[in-house]
RNA sequence: GGACCUGUGGUGCAGCUCGGAGUGCACGCCGGCCUGUCAAGCCGGAGGUCGCGGGUUCAAAUCCCGUCAGGUCCGCCA
């Protein structure tokens, strides 16, 4: 393509438009959206913003992009600016590949050529790579057998007449240009390099997509988007709080917000019909490699005289619209449903991942007081469950595997056993102590077929699911069972309102205390709490947990009933939530919200298993910034100023 | 708060079980040669407190204890 901006290099900075013969190369193909539904979002109505070749700013650097140079421009004269991302130095001739977009492009590179004696020779000989520079020259088409196909540009070259250094680069800590693995630790300290080199940049420019899409199609799915407080209250529920020291009231503090919880209910009460926002949450917790340290944000919604239905609804349209803008994969509406119950049961977690089969098998039936085993033959009376998970094409796994999982099982608080489907003849320590009826009860409640093996697990439910669960997921991952193509949502619903603790015997909010019990002030009456569920749903997809949400308990008295269950008077709740407690006395609508996990849905459309990958500049895992350096200490006098002082603590 | 894994020239790794001279690989860096490369090639060179501290031993990168840093997980995340 061809620009026609080929002014002089100091001419005034003009925008040149991006060619229209250009077009975005990495525009999203957009899902099929056939179906004819009138409701559906218009997902990709932003794309002409993220045309990826913005305009350029024509001036004494550049007037054109190095990545935009074809056969067509050659005998131009251009000026160009970027890093030296490669040298090749024959001593009678230097190649030097130039490359202007830190990463975000890797098309955005051509091969300048110069020669000795040459004044420019001698310069770019001299700089180191990553170095920047402007250069002026001449398009040249290369010779057939010179084409690079690897390079957009690889059809001409630019014979350099004269470079200038805009800045030069000293020795790099790791290789900018290469593929190399490089130690996560230095690619945080040196974030800024590790965006030059690729990958990272495109997530982030990923990130920026899913941002502009998500308020498209959320502001015309009629969501107004309320910016809420940085700088906010304590609140005594949840995470620990960070705590921000008021100068002007000594001893007091603002709080940073775990999520807009409160703020968007407010906004409920407030008469906002539909809210949204991609809203940043803080939380002083400890993280994992899915949990960010510090701040991570949600795509917080709440919606007035909405049930469960409505909200679904919305998030199914919203889901759709990201992978269709966005993936790849094909996803399915309406997204199927688990209770909560029957996810732990066939699944073994409350996250399933429904891209293969693999369900739990229940065999306390076949088992349970039946055989001569104490294992089996105990567990009814101690109120064990007996269960099991078929390993397909498992009778030739290693002993070390089986004895791992025996391991495993005891550190869960259970009892492991096995059987493996020999096709010489059944083996493992269940075939060895179990007769043969029973040995065939077991493959035949497991659906074991020939040459598979049988994980058996004794215990609590709770314990042996979650045990059988995760070797689910590992069995599943190393067999290679999950279609890649696909992303597999599930809402998880009817969660338990209330858990009991164990050694206490107390009853306490499993999850949100906010959160409507179905039934209603009946239910938390008549029904034993145990068996309360809430109107408490999470959205997972592929094994992973995108979203929590809830129908909110708007009213006093179901609320003062709730808390009375989890053993606190009403006192507790006004001083706990003393803005919602008097709104709801005002005539709060009823409602109903969730508040998808933005990074987290950009780690499964980009297949990242580290939530690292899909910021700019995170926190590393002990909540350390490697780059700014914080946390720091700060100086006596900052400290006076906020009335602090600093005990540190005992060793 | 706890468990586990990792730490070896600038980068990425091997060496560690079974102690024996800082040994090796790939890249980078410095110098030289080189007119068609595509992460150029060839020759030469520099660069190390084996994270740190202590212990065992005639001898420690290697074994033991402690500690620091990074990562993964449990607890935690209404």
């Amino acid at each position: 393509m061809s620009n026609t901006l080929t002014g002089t290099p100091e001419s005034d900075i003009r925008l040149a438009a991006a060619s229209p013969a250009a077009p975005a190369p990495t525009t999203a193909t957009r899902g099929t959206a056939s179906d004819g539904s009138t409701r559906r979002a218009r997902a990709g109505s932003l794309d002409a913003d993220m045309e990826p070749n913005p305009p350029l700013a024509v001036n004494r650097y550049r007037d054109h992009r190095c990545g935009d140079l074809r056969s067509s421009d050659i005998g131009a004269t251009v000026r160009l600016a970027g890093w030296i991302a490669a040298k090749r130095d024959h001593g009678g001739l230097l190649f030097v590949d130039l490359r202007d977009s830190g990463g975000m492009a890797p098309a955005g590179m051509v091969q300048l050529v110069a020669h000795p004696g040459e004044e420019a020779f001698a310069l770019l000989e001299s700089l180191r790579v990553e170095s920047v520079v402007t250069v002026t020259g001449t398009v040249i088409a290369r010779t057939a057998e010179t084409v690079n196909p690897k390079l957009a540009t690889g059809e001409v070259e630019v014979g350099v007449t004269s470079a200038e250094v805009l800045s030069s680069a000293e020795v790099l800590p790791f290789p900018v240009e290469r593929d190399t693995e490089v130690g996560e630790e230095n690619r945080l300290r040196y974030r800024y390099l590790d965006l030059r080199r690729g990958p990272l940049a495109e997530r982030i420019a990923k990130r920026a997509r899913l941002a502009n899409l998500v308020r498209s199609h959320m502001s015309g799915r009629g969501f107004l988007e309320v910016q809420t407080p940085i700088l906010t209250a304590s609140s005594p529920e949840g995470a620990r709080d960070f705590l921000v020291p008021s100068s002007l009231y000594p001893g007091e503090f603002y709080a940073l917000p775990q999520a807009p919880q409160q703020f968007k209910q407010l906004l409920m009460v407030g008469g906002i019909d539909r809210y949204f926002q991609i809203a940043p949450c803080f939380r002083d917790e400890a993280s994992r490699a899915d949990r960010s340290p510090g701040e991570f944000y949600q795509i917080d919604l709440e919606m007035a005289f909405a049930t469960q239905e409505d909200v679904f609804v919305e998030v199914e349209y919203l889901m759709e619209a990201i992978v269709a803008g966005l993936s790849d994969k094909t996803t399915s509406t309406p997204f199927p449903r688990l209770t909560f119950a029957e996810a732990v049961d066939r699944y073994g977690t409350d996250k399933p991942d429904l891209r293969f089969g693999l369900e739990l098998a229940e065999l306390s039936g076949e088992l349970g007081g039946r055989t001569e085993l104490p294992m089996f033959a105990d567990a009814p009376g101690a109120g064990h469950v007996i269960r099991a998970l078929r390993v397909p094409g498992g009778w030739d796994r290693t002993r070390k595997w089986f004895d791992g999982y025996g391991e495993d099982a005891k550190k869960a608080g259970v009892t492991g056993s096995w059987l493996q489907l020999d096709p010489a003849g059944t083996k493992g320590p269940l075939a060895r102590r179990l007769d043969e009826a029973e040995v065939a009860s077991v493959v035949e409640a497991a659906a074991a077929e020939a040459a598979d093996a049988v994980l058996v697990a004794v215990g609590p439910r709770s314990k042996v699911s979650a045990l059988l669960g995760d070797y689910r997921v590992r069995v599943g991952r190393e067999l290679g069972l999950a279609d890649p193509s696909r992303l597999e949502f599930v809402w998880v619903v009817d969660f338990p309102m209330f858990e009991q603790d164990e050694a206490t015997g107390s009853w306490d909010f499993a999850h949100n205390p906010f959160s409507m019990p179905q039934g209603g002030l009946e239910a938390l009456r008549d029904l034993d709490p145990g068996d309360i569920l809430a109107y408490q749903y999470d959205l997972v997809c592929n094994g992973i947990e995108l979203s929590s949400g809830a129908v909110r308990n708007h009213r006093p008295d179901i609320m003062e009933a709730a808390f009375a269950i989890a053993g606190y008077g009403p006192e507790r709740i006004r001083k706990s939530f003393p803005a919602l407690w008097n709104a709801f006395h005002f005539g709060p609508p009823p409602h109903a919200g969730i508040a998808p996990g933005f990074d987290r849905i950009l780690m499964v459309l980009e297949e990242q298993a580290n939530i690292r990958e899909v910021i700019a500049f995170p926190l590393n895992q002990s909540a350390r910034d490697l780059l700014m350096g914080a946390p720091s200490t700060v100086s006596e006098a900052q400290l006076r100023d906020v009335h602090l002082q600093v005990v540190p603590p005992a060793t």
